[in-house]
DNA sequence: TCAAGTAGAGAAAACCTTTTCTCACGTGAT
DNA sequence: ATCACGTGAGAAAAGGTTTTCTCTACTTGA
């Protein structure tokens, strides 16, 4: 089922019927309408192979990332496919855990069948992939993983999200709020950690710790075991960590969110839904970070000049029941 | 840098450096050597393109799945990855939800990039992807998902995961062992079910629910409110169901696993790991599932026959200490 | 010394599509 | 009647690779 046997089928030559097909070059209207009309009828498609060996463009792009749980890479890649399904293009996904010759293998594989592009993703804003894409004879365009020198990258504002959480509980009046969040030397926990001090001033203390339900558990026990007096609110770095906040509150006795406000961050729906009561949460739209990665990516592919440097994309807050209150108000 | 390069630096035609760097034709030791050494020097990749354009085989497949949280699908795809990497080969991931219409354009892109064969999957083995795949001019595999008559089908076998649940709970010398699982419209809970009477026999209920945490604090507050004996054993149809009931008789000062064991289904890391204590769990072979099917398609795309049907793979019991005792003893 | 055979290497076709160039024919103007 | 021009359509090249066929020159045996 090629071009030949449209063009045979309609009586005209292969060129009429590649001009015919793409609306290009001179002819009848006639003529036309006819070969369109019998490729339809014979259910003809192009070869994208063919079609790409002439035209430098495969139509397709590779993501390649490190995080082998998806948390972050699936809602992305579900936002690129989604931006860029309308123009034809189709995603290699390629999970490279953290292996350099893994990562190796397939970018040669992916630059083998010509992709016009690739995103970069990983499972943390501050590491590089295990693999150097700075030289590449295609676009590259990072998201949620640290890009090169003078490269396209995309990230979520986490100080923006952090204010949106603690503005959000000064509002429903707490006044007293803590945080307790991940590891420090995550680039993503300083920053929210010092929005999250502009905001909430120093009445409260910040608890680092590890990105899991039983840290949220042990700084709930060292707060609580604290003299003086408890906070009213509790911000985390995680949502992992706000349902390990919770349910150590829960089983203290101390209600949520009549007694203390919790706000989480990911929102994984995952974790957010499943706790009792469910968690508001700061939802790092990765979705759209995928989405603005993919038609980014297809800019650079198609030689649009994009300008380089890092670029933030908004956070927003998911309201459910651990903060009291009503919807957002603006 | 094309094999015209290659050929003009080594001093000789096209057609001898292509021989030469496929170790086909016949040619002198020297040249050959000379070729590649040289090929090998400037960096040449051959256009898979192009290739692909004359072989019929472009190294490509797709995977096709409406599972958004990506639970199911990621690590059947980094199983198939896995596997198919060493044969050069990249795949396309197509999240479709559970929309034909992108179904379709999906699987249409897929064709147009001559893909050599596509594996579907899914969230649910007993329903199908709302796209019809049986009459394709490249071969399907079905992993995790209905196939259709005479497809080659591959899924966990349920029944034989829930045996080894319920005997290593038999063999931590429980007797009254209950069942909280999910719809009974599910297949694999029927399945699951099903084999867990036949091991556990008429002691305890089958208690049918959704697939949540929720329903896992509400079987355990029925059965605690039924007079009579209580069960010593809890075998879950998933880990949140699992979860959720160790939560809820944690909660009501019940201990696990020194009074009630409990065993959870799917061993989702992220689920199981967090739970206090950690469940053990049965592990479906997700990864292996992907990995066959990557090869099954392999397989069948390189032209080798391939038995059609249903082909069931094993689950394993991951120990944790939700259950009590030691490892397993096989 | 000549015929037959073989090793080594190149020419050309094929894969499928797009695009540029060329050509034939008809129309309108002079 | 001749010229210029526009219209419609086909021929051919290009893209990069593989594969089959062809050709030359040399080796071997008689």
């Amino acid at each position: 089922m090629t071009i030949h046997d449209v063009a045979a089928a309609a009586g005209v030559s292969i060129s009429t019927a590649s001009k015919a097909l793409n609306n290009t070059g001179r002819m009848a209207a006639e003529t036309r309408e006819r070969v369109k009309r019998i490729a339809g009828e014979i259910g003809f498609r192009p070869n994208a192979l063919a079609r790409g060996l002439l035209s430098k463009r495969s139509f397709t792009i590779g993501l390649l990332t490190n995080d082998t749980y998806g948390r972050f890479t699936l809602p992305v890649m579900a936002g690129i496919s989604e931006a860029l399904v309308d123009h034809g293009v189709s995603v290699f996904l390629c999970a490279i855990e953290d292996d350099p010759a893994l990562g190796q293998i397939h970018v040669e594989a992916m630059l083998d069948k010509q992709v016009d592009g690739i995103i970069a993703s990983g499972k943390r804003m501050d590491r590089r992939l295990p693999v150097d894409l700075s030289s590449l004879p295609v676009p590259v365009v990072y998201a949620f993983t640290e890009g090169t020198e003078n490269s396209v990258t995309l990230r979520s504002d986490d100080a923006q999200g952090a204010r949106l959480a603690v503005e959000w509980l000064a509002k429903l009046g707490r006044r007293r709020i803590a945080h307790v969040t991940g590891p420090e030397d995550f680039f993503s926990v300083r920053e929210r950690a010092s929005a999250y001090r502009d905001v909430a001033g120093d009445v409260e203390p910040v608890l680092y710790g590890i990105w899991a339900e039983s840290w949220g558990h042990e700084a709930v026990g060292a707060i609580w075991a604290r003299p003086g007096e408890k906070p009213d609110a509790i911000f985390c770095g995680n949502d992992q960590i706000a349902r390990g906040v919770v349910d150590a509150l829960r089983e203290r006795g101390v209600r949520v969110p009549e007694d203390v406000s919790v706000v989480g961050f990911d929102n994984w729906e995952i974790v957010a839904a499943q706790t009792r009561p469910p968690l508001t949460s700061i939802d790092m739209g990765l979705k759209e970070l995928g989405r603005e990665a993919g038609l980014t990516v297809l800019a650079l592919a198609e030689g649009r000049r994009v300008e380089p440097g890092v670029r933030k994309l908004p956070c927003r807050l998911v309201v459910r029941q651990s903060c009291g209150g009503m919807g957002p108000t603006e």
